[in-house]
DNA sequence: ATGGCCTCGGTTCGAGGA
């Protein structure tokens, strides 16, 4: 069984390369963020061809969540009930006895700017929600892109980020606080080679150069992360033709 | 010193992303 999260930056842009990841990566749950779709131009039809049913809410050229997957879908959940918000970028479901959560968390754009107390004030909303969510359901996974690189070894150059949005004190504070929930960071329940990476700026060659962060992640909560067996950055769809600037991160469960 | 790319909406530029 294996999860994965890939942020695609407009669905609409990268169908081809999600169906393409899909056909050779055998993934069964695959998390989308950032569609930038509204519901009634999902590309229904064509991810149920490649085999997947999905679930998935979305607004006008911002946000948009999706969840797609080979087994049933059931008890969908869109947004998260405790925290009011016109943005969309949460969706839950539950999948073969998990129950997976996809989320986008905000940019933040600018430490101290109003976009990063919502992203504080939805950090907070989502672990308080979860907090109960993980009661429910032992069994659940939070993909997504987080907006959070949660240590240095997670940045390209952690001097020239120091104190940056997605690396500030109160994010990595609001990461290590789901981590206490308790939940498990996927990526770091294995030795990993250095400089590994999920993001990487369209500008500057940053890609080439490996001027990247890691700032998508799958945690599991205990009984999950027991099974994990594997995790994963697959680099290959940042090096096609029109990539997004996010690659997937894949966890491989046990049965 | 500055901006450097991509997407969207909707027009040829600005906002947002990270």
């Amino acid at each position: 069984m294996q999860l994965a999260t890939w942020n695609v930056n407009s669905l609409k842009v990268r169908l081809p390369q999600v169906l393409q990841w899909l056909e050779s990566s055998q993934v069964d749950v695959l998390c989308l963020q950032e569609t930038k779709l509204t519901d009634d131009k999902f590309p229904v039809a064509e991810i149920e061809a490649a085999g997947y049913q999905v679930a998935y809410t979305g607004q006008k050229t911002y946000n948009g969540v999706a969840i797609l997957s080979k087994l049933p879908l059931a008890d969908v959940v869109k947004n998260n009930p405790r925290f009011e918000d016109a943005q969309q970028r949460i969706i839950s479901a539950t999948i073969g006895g998990m129950r997976i959560v996809c989320a986008y968390i905000p940019n933040g754009q600018e430490v101290g700017s109003d976009k990063y107390q919502y992203k504080l004030r939805w950090l907070d909303a989502l672990h308080d929600w979860l907090a109960d969510e993980v009661k429910g359901y032992p069994n659940l996974a939070l993909l997504g892109d987080y907006n959070i690189a949660p240590e240095d070894g997670d940045v390209y150059d952690p001097v020239e980020w120091q104190g940056m949005v997605l690396c500030s004190d109160a994010e990595r504070a609001a990461f290590q606080r789901l981590c206490a929930l308790p939940m498990k960071d996927a990526f770091r329940l294995f030795p990993q080679a250095e400089k590994l990476y999920s993001w990487w700026d369209y500008r500057q060659m940053n890609f080439r150069r490996n001027r990247g962060l890691r700032i998508d992640h799958i945690l599991l909560t205990p009984p999950l992360a027991a099974r994990c067996t594997a995790c994963e950055i697959d680099k290959l769809p940042r090096k096609w033709e029109q990539p997004s600037d996010h690659t997937p991160v894949i966890a491989t469960l046990s049965a």
